[in-house]
DNA sequence: GCCATGACATCCA
DNA sequence: GTGGATGCCATGG
């Protein structure tokens, strides 16, 4: 993997995260699987280093369990949207983001 | 080129 | 529902 395919993977994943619309969520591995490329873990280690710039409280894990780093910001981010949050996870069956239909 | 690490996922007891 | 083990994939030393 070159340096320059990384960038292009980075902007990939990045616009995956911001194409999630507001109530809805993303996965960390369908991210992955949506850009076609890579694994959750690459896409876990973007968001760490250029999350910044995205909507990254969306992107969760598929146990609707947020990361032990953010979990505590990341919930009280996806409740702003409009996330049904309970007891600590996300209804990930509910939220879950669809690329073919967003927002339904 | 091998080893260790990581905002993860999936399987099994 | 919980916890341990294994797999995956790219990065960095």
């Amino acid at each position: 993997m070159s340096a320059v395919d990384r960038e292009e993977y980075v902007e990939a994943v990045l616009l995956a995260v911001e194409s999630i619309p507001p109530g809805s969520v993303a996965t960390y591995g369908d991210i992955a699987a949506y850009v076609g490329q890579g694994g959750p873990r690459q896409v876990g280690a973007i968001m760490r280093e250029y999350g910044g710039g995205v909507p990254w409280w969306r992107v969760i894990r598929a146990s609707g369990v947020p990361a032990d780093e953010v979990g505590d910001e990341q919930l009280q981010l996806l409740r702003g949207d409009g996330v049904r949050v309970t007891n600590g996870k996300v209804d990930l069956r509910v939220v879950r983001w669809d690329p073919e239909n967003p927002g339904d």
